[in-house]
RNA sequence: GGGGAGAUUCCAGAGCGGCCAAAUGGGACGGACUGUAAAUCCGUUGUUGUAAUGACUUCGAAGGUUCGAAUCCUUCUCUCCCCA
């Protein structure tokens, strides 16, 4: 059995840890958990990141737990957060949460013995838990002085925090112990941002019932520019693939920096050292991201739907017109479905008069939102349909693909699938 | 309760009666170069277009003053700071 804290030290993923958090794993097999708050309705690639603790917790020998934070999501963590932020209403939380439960579900084992994972919401212990209780219980622990004393409420104290936010870390903390006492759960693991709040649970944990436990953080995924990890074009690269679709998810990991490569692997994939070191030496980057996209297209959604991701992507990106027509139309449609689809009718094709109208309304806008977009863009030459760059001059006279479907490229990675019929 | 500062285009932040659709920076988007990379360079970034020193809508909200307001006045809403 491998050695959690060194296979994460070699993987790059162990940012900080409480003293004799090693002698603990070592000693026996140790519960810990990982609190995901339900903000979205779909986690993304950075919870993915602290997710694979999980899995290499298990895959080490231990017992995870994945705890979704019913209740502190009602609340709102102040950490890495600049101003205090709206509450979501309860429908929209418990919808998330069923969500989120399902997508932690496909990571880690639930049915190998002793350590299968486990999965718990923090709403079902206070839910029944009172103010005045919760204050008795665990306010009298903790001084303000300690918890003013986090980072997280140290950089809110200018700009303002409320009581709530700033109790935030009192939740987390009680969280910890009553895991620590129900479930004998002996770890808590976050990204590095959560050092502060896991240690209110160590804090709480010693004060209260003069017990030992562990905190581990693992580095906040950046990017080699500084730049925060796992948004493209104006989002999050979700898990869900109604909200990301496989083949965007697909094209992400694609696009990733080379400097990021070797930092990716070891964070997110599950292969040995051997295999990723001979990786950092390849010089075919592309062909190390074509794996990486593979790994985790196919872990994340299926085998099918990267086998899809895969057809798309060099069909359009290395396809010709007429490998689009020698393509029969079901598998177009059907490899297409990630990308951006739009249908218009054989009139309206008929009676748009330019291209600019073509491009912004008669597309319902999914192309461009305006004409003034769609003419800069065509200034600048950024639009290719069927492959061939077209200008603000050029007549609506194009052939149809297999009778019917038009490319439209928006620069070079942006297509769109439009059929007219 | 008393005193002060502020709300500007995606964000930060200038402008303080006409030259303001609004500086600058960031972001975003496009182009060139490449490898569907990074870096770099160039361009765009309210809508509309008879492309024009054009029209229209924008500078927290509503009114007002003025030939003319993001800029002045009144009321309102919100935010922050200091004192009690």
């Amino acid at each position: 059995m491998k050695n959690f804290v060194e296979e994460l030290k070699w993987r790059g993923m162990l940012h900080d840890m409480t003293p004799g958090t090693e002698a603990q794993l070592n000693k026996e097999m140790t519960a810990g958990y990982i609190g995901f708050d339900p903000t979205a309705s779909s986690l993304h690639i950075g919870n993915l990141a602290t997710i694979m603790l999980l899995v290499h917790l298990q895959r080490t020998g231990h017992k995870p737990f994945a705890l979704v934070g019913g209740a502190t999501g009602m609340i709102g963590d102040p950490s890495g957060k600049s101003e205090e932020r709206k509450f979501l209403d309860e429908e929209v939380l418990k919808h998330n949460q069923t969500c989120i439960k399902k997508q932690l579900e496909k990571f880690l084992d639930f049915d190998s013995g002793a350590n299968s994972a486990e999965m718990v919401n923090n709403y079902d212990w206070f839910k029944e838990i009172g103010f005045l209780q919760f204050l008795r219980e665990v306010g009298k622990h903790l001084t303000i002085n300690y918890m003013i004393s986090k980072d997280s409420v140290q950089k809110r104290l200018e700009t303002g925090i409320s009581f709530t936010e700033f109790s935030y870390q009192l939740l987390q903390g009680y969280d910890f112990y009553w895991l620590y006492k129900n479930k004998n759960i002996k770890l808590q693991m976050g990204g590095s941002d959560q050092w502060g709040n896991i240690t209110t649970g160590t804090e709480l944990i010693r004060r209260k019932e003069s017990g030992e436990a562990f905190a581990l953080t693992t580095p906040l995924l950046t990017r080699s520019d500084g730049q925060k990890f796992g948004k493209s074009e104006g989002g999050n690269v979700w898990l869900d693939a109604n909200m990301t679709s496989p083949y965007k998810f697909y094209q992400f990991w694609l696009n990733v920096a080379d400097d990021d490569l070797p930092k990716l692997l070891r964070v997110f994939t599950l292969w040995d050292r051997e295999t990723i070191e001979a990786f950092d030496k390849e010089a075919d980057k592309n062909k190390v991201k074509r794996e990486l996209a593979k790994d985790l297209t196919t872990r994340i959604h299926s085998e099918s739907d990267y086998q899809q991701a895969l057809k798309a992507s060099e069909l359009l990106f290395k396809g010709t017109l007429a490998d689009f027509n020698a393509t029969e139309e079901r598998i177009l449609n059907e490899i297409f479905e990630g990308v951006p689809q739009i249908e218009i009718s054989q009139s309206e094709y008929k009676n748009t008069s330019s291209i600019v109208d073509f491009l912004s309304v008669v597309t319902q806008n999914q192309i461009f939102t305006s004409k003034g977009e769609a003419r800069r863009m065509l200034k600048e030459g950024g639009v290719s349909i069927n492959k061939e760059k077209v200008s603000e001059a050029t007549s609506m006279q194009f052939e149809f693909l297999k009778g019917k479907y038009l490319l439209v490229q928006k620069g070079k990675k942006n297509y769109f699938w439009v059929k007219i019929g």
